[in-house]
RNA sequence: GCCGACAUAGCUCAGCGGUAGAGCAGCUGUUUCGUAAACAGCAGGUCCUCGGUUCAAAUCCGAGUGUCGGCUCCA
């Protein structure tokens, strides 16, 4: 089925949101195509507002610095993005963290002078001869295409705006702030290489991100927001709660450790419980597929970059990337009928796509990861109630765990396989499932993919950070014709069923990692890896222990004893430090009246609760699946 | 894949041409304790790998691998 996004966004990067808002799909199962880095975005600098107008200035005075230290620098494009700034250079050699110390102090004289900005506009030919002087043929380049598109346009060459502040001039159309003087507190965040143009076709250059704010406790809030996200990093989480690691022997794929793994099986089991419930039936296909399967869904001819390869006895193979074309052969390995439909086949199957080294990040972006994967065949009458249903599902799963999914309807893009009159059915019957559910939702037009129409869900996480998680995709082309699927409808016919390709949480690997920073790794208490631990006081309290957790084990209940010699106040640090719900204290008073004094990771204080009690609090809870 | 940075004990990190360090974790002993760290001792390293420069390399240089921040890609 589709997949995982690759909006793989830290709120330390400040240009995340600015991308995800243009890619955040999640990879359907043909390419689409962006056009970006046009002339005219290119030239929108993002200033749309006082504070954007501010950040794009600070571009400019950046550039200046920059300029005064390198003089042969050539410029790119400096637009004010989410949080700050940026600019592109191409520089004689890369930039070093002095590099930036330096740059900063130049901004700082140049705000200090407190420069006006002064806007000027010339003829085309004025504008391109003053930049083909000023040796900066990326400017040239921009102009050059925007001539060529009022060519094209048949209208009149458009005049060049300039902007000026101190000796500096920048191509821009604006608007800036009154003067360098208004640029409020910054900070220099990074260097990174840019292609140019968003080409890997096109020189590299030099990017320095920035962060500019109207106010010192806006920067101090933001550099806070910053730590926090690092404070809550799954990679770091990962580690400090021992539930995965990663080797270089396997880059790309996560070792579950038994925490880790526990929390795996928590959610498999949730989920599975929810299928079950709607009618789907679980199978299992294989990981090594003969090319020729591949050739025929066409993952061969475009997705081969993306396949492990490898040769048997002269034949060639490949890992898996995707579920979807394995389960026509179930489908199809006897005769439907219209009454077997929807037939629901989920499939847990574990995937591998060779992700290019340099994308590869913590459980956001693998090359080993599972979906909860389904493949649902169903008549055409059968689609509206067919998506509703999954919305629902949506929701119900996503309430576990106190997240808000947001849908987005990605409708026919130009390039569509199958028939319009198909899609507009496909379509109308998507919107009205959406109406029906009555949350709010957006629409991408032209964003569905080639073969389908879907809806694509998002989830924020506790920093406001925005997830591709889950996907619904309606299949009017690819299994039904590519593999030639049918049924026998009420006249006996055969003819072509629909099918949906869905996953609700996504992939495991990475809904684990977004809960993970959502929680700041205190999972809620009926997934928390370890839900319990027993504290005896002294060694006399042990067996005490042991006959707790033999009551909450014989319940399915996720519960460890801490049975060092540690004093009681080292072991609450530890079990607050794992993030464990609940501290069960044991000593002279609770053995005597089989009570225990609960702790919880909030640090509230409950004594003189009865075992039983507790057993009993503890199912319900695990059982209610409450965030 | 591309640009840049980084890689030292299980973890977090210091050391940056001249005998490998700290805290935590681990082990041993003592301690048996009432809500976020008891005390003492011991052990622990191919300083990522390979090559080079040097009398001498964890430290400087090159290549490789991995990770991180971006870019690109992402059926």
């Amino acid at each position: 089925m589709g997949d995982r996004d690759e909006s793989q966004k830290q709120a330390a990067d400040a240009k995340a949101a600015v991308s995800s808002a243009v890619d955040a799909d999640e990879a359907p199962l043909f390419f689409e195509t962006l056009v970006r880095g046009s002339a005219e975005e290119l030239l929108d600098a993002g200033a749309h507002g006082d504070l954007d107008s501010m950040r794009h200035s600070s571009a400019h005075v950046m550039a200046e610095a920059v300029q005064s230290i390198f003089p042969g620098a050539q410029l790119g494009i400096g637009p004010a993005i989410e949080d700050g700034f940026y600019y592109d250079f191409l520089l004689p050699r890369p930039l070093t963290p002095d590099d930036l110390a330096a740059i900063e102090t130049g901004m700082r004289a140049s705000i200090a002078a407190d420069h006006p900005f002064v806007r000027n506009e010339v003829s085309f030919h004025e504008g391109k001869e003053l930049f083909e002087k000023m040796g900066q043929p990326f400017k040239v380049e921009i102009l050059d295409d925007l001539a060529a598109k009022a060519m094209a346009a048949g209208t009149p060459l458009p005049p060049t705006t300039t902007y000026r502040h101190g000796t500096f001039v920048d191509l821009c159309k604006g608007p800036h702030v009154a003067s360098t003087g208004k640029i409020g507190p910054f900070k220099l965040m990074t260097v990174a290489g840019a292609y140019w143009r968003g080409s890997e076709k096109r020189p590299m250059l030099q990017r320095i991100y920035g962060t500019v704010w109207s106010t010192q406790e806006d920067l101090d809030a933001y550099l806070a927001r910053l730590e926090e996200a690092k404070r809550r990093d799954h990679r770091r989480l990962g580690v400090q709660l021992d539930l995965f690691s990663f080797h270089d022997v396997s880059p790309g794929s996560a070792f579950w450790h038994p925490k880790g793994q526990r929390l795996w099986r928590t959610l498999e089991t949730a989920i599975r419980e929810v299928q079950d419930k709607r009618g789907y039936q679980e199978v299992s296909t294989p990981m090594l597929v003969h090319k020729k399967l591949w050739e025929q869904s066409g993952h061969w001819a475009n997705y081969q970059d993306n396949m492990f390869v490898m040769e048997s006895e002269g034949q060639t193979f490949s890992l898996k990337p995707m579920n979807c074309p394995l389960s026509t052969f179930i489908y199809k390995s006897k005769l439907r009928s219209y009454r077997d439909l929807p037939l629901r086949l989920s499939d847990f199957g574990r995937l591998h796509r060779n992700e290019r080294s340099g994308t590869l990040s913590g459980l956001t972006r693998v090359r080993h990861f599972v979906q909860d994967d389904a493949h649902i065949y169903l008549r055409p009458d059968q689609l509206q109630g067919e998506i509703k249903a999954l919305l629902g599902e949506v929701y119900e799963v996503y309430g576990w765990f106190g997240l808000d999914p947001k849908f987005t309807f990605g409708t026919r893009p130009d390039k569509a396989l199958g028939a319009q009159e198909l899609w507009d059915t496909a379509e109308t019957q998507i919107k009205a499932a959406l109406d029906e559910l009555g949350k709010p939702y957006r629409i991408k037009p032209k964003d569905g993919a080639f073969y389908a129409p879907k809806i694509d869900i998002q989830i924020e996480d506790a920093l406001g950070r925005e997830w591709q998680t889950a996907t619904i995709q309606v299949d009017l082309v690819m299994l039904p014709e590519r593999f030639d699927c049918t049924y026998i409808d009420e006249n006996g016919e055969a003819v072509r069923p629909m099918t949906i390709h869905r996953a609700v949480y996504g992939s495991l690997e990475r809904f684990i990692g977004v809960l993970t920073e959502h929680f700041a790794g205190a999972f809620p208490v009926w997934c928390a890896p370890v839900q319990a631990v027993v504290i005896p006081i002294a060694d006399r309290h042990v067996d005490g222990a042991r006959e707790l957790e033999a009551l909450l084990k014989a319940r399915k209940l996720r519960v460890e004893v801490d049975a060092s010699d540690n004093r009681m106040q080292n072991k609450i640090r530890l079990a607050q430090e794992q993030k464990v719900p609940y501290m069960l204290v044991l000593g002279d008073r609770e053995i005597e009246a089989k009570t225990v004094a609960i702790r919880n990771r909030a640090g509230e204080q409950e004594n003189g609760v009865t075992w039983d009690a507790f057993v009993e609090r503890l199912a319900d809870e695990t059982a209610a699946r409450r965030p």
